[in-house]
DNA sequence: GCTCTATTACTCTAGCCAGAGTACTTGAAC
DNA sequence: GTTCAAGTACTCTGGCTAGAGTAATAGAGC
């Protein structure tokens, strides 16, 4: 069975372990439980993911009831399939680490296409943000009462130290930058001066060959 | 302008900065300088990307030549609103950190729906799995020449940082799952329990209340 | 000189997913 | 007693994306 980038389907089957639902159910119950936040979820998606688990015999239409003039409700169950499939896609999910494509760790590797002075600048604001998301956390943390059971939030717990990992690597990122401490800065630099003085494409490249000589020529 | 999820379209975007390109020599170019780790990248996305920048009018249609009897080979250039774009984009992407939804944060979210020692033993494994990971870049890194220019390697730097939190956060959890010390684990062992027994839905939902009272009355 | 694999350069298709749109109901406020 | 926001329960559309498929050439090895 493939698995989608997409947690959602997962949710879907584990909601209807607990009992069955219809899919608007499914919604606000995933977000009464805050899952909104490790989980992406949005109407369109819903529906199209809970027709392809029953294309995939995953799920079953149990009874379809109607209140009032309202659109019907359609209730869904879990198959044996279904709770055989659930079971096996969390278990992956939990065992194997997968590469993650993060819009940071990207951002980080096309980094080079901006001058080193203004990714500086703009690090020392996402450093900022991030430690203002940090410490609006642990407010929310504070006010939860102390006897609240730690597994319901566990997911934000993880969230939470990754961030701390982040502003400790943006930190010391800015650090570095400010005290031009990072190996490759001038190769940088000098490829947005040469930008500014009219050279590009092949040329730039030819000069800075000519320029920095064999530190050019790693490409692991 | 809308920021796609993938960041494939802004990686189109710099490398056209550098220099007109076809779309092949885009893909080699990427995966030659290592981008596959952080920027999600295969032909059917390229060349649907490289048509989407085309039709906003961000990139145009510089030449076409052909070698032989191969396909035919187009090549791209950045026009100035691609500039801009490309530099907005990035520096909203170094800037603004923004909600991830991993799998392994989807995971735990949703790690209740297995019993707690399997939970347990899946951890175990990913622990192992990561530590592996971590090694091997570790055995990497050892293998480059000391006055390789770091800036090259800052997006891995950035994972390995973010791994490093992953285990020190598993290895946690392990160890207070080990020890019976996660709030909230008799609650989550006793619905599998409750379930093997052959009670699911709403009963076992009344029964967990009967028995657990108030302690299952947060939803924050 | 013939086969086999790797490389070059895309194209096609089906499924996934986000966001906006629809249409009805309930309850609160003035 | 009527308006207006919020809630209920979906449907539609169109873009995005992954993976497989295609078709030619170049070079390595026997």
């Amino acid at each position: 069975m493939k698995r989608p980038a997409n947690a959602l389907p997962l949710a879907v089957l584990t909601l209807l372990f607990e009992k069955p639902m219809h899919p608007y159910e499914m919604s606000t119950t995933l977000r009464q439980r805050n899952k909104e936040e490790s989980i992406r979820l949005n109407y369109g998606s819903l529906y199209a993911v809970v027709e392809s688990l029953r294309k995939k015999g995953l799920i079953v239409v149990g009874e379809t009831t109607r209140e009032g003039n309202r659109p019907e409700r359609t209730v869904y169950e879990l198959t044996d399939e279904g709770a055989t499939a659930m079971h096996e896609w969390l278990s992956e999910m939990l065992r194997d680490p997968s590469p993650q494509f993060t819009d940071f760790e990207a951002a980080l590797s096309l980094m080079g296409a901006i001058p080193p002075e203004e990714a500086l600048e703009l690090l020392r604001l996402r450093l900022k943000a991030l430690r203002l998301s940090s410490s609006q956390y642990e407010g929310v943390l504070a006010s939860i009462p102390e006897d609240f059971p730690a597994f319901f939030l566990i997911e934000g717990e993880y969230a939470s130290a990754l961030r701390q990992a982040e502003i400790a690597f943006v930190d010391k990122l800015v650090t570095d930058l400010e005290h031009d401490r990072l190996g490759g800065m001038q190769v940088w630099r000098r490829i947005h001066e040469l930008r500014e003085a009219g050279h590009a494409g092949e040329e730039a490249t030819a000069k800075l060959h000519e320029e920095f000589g064999g530190l050019l020529h790693w490409d692991i």
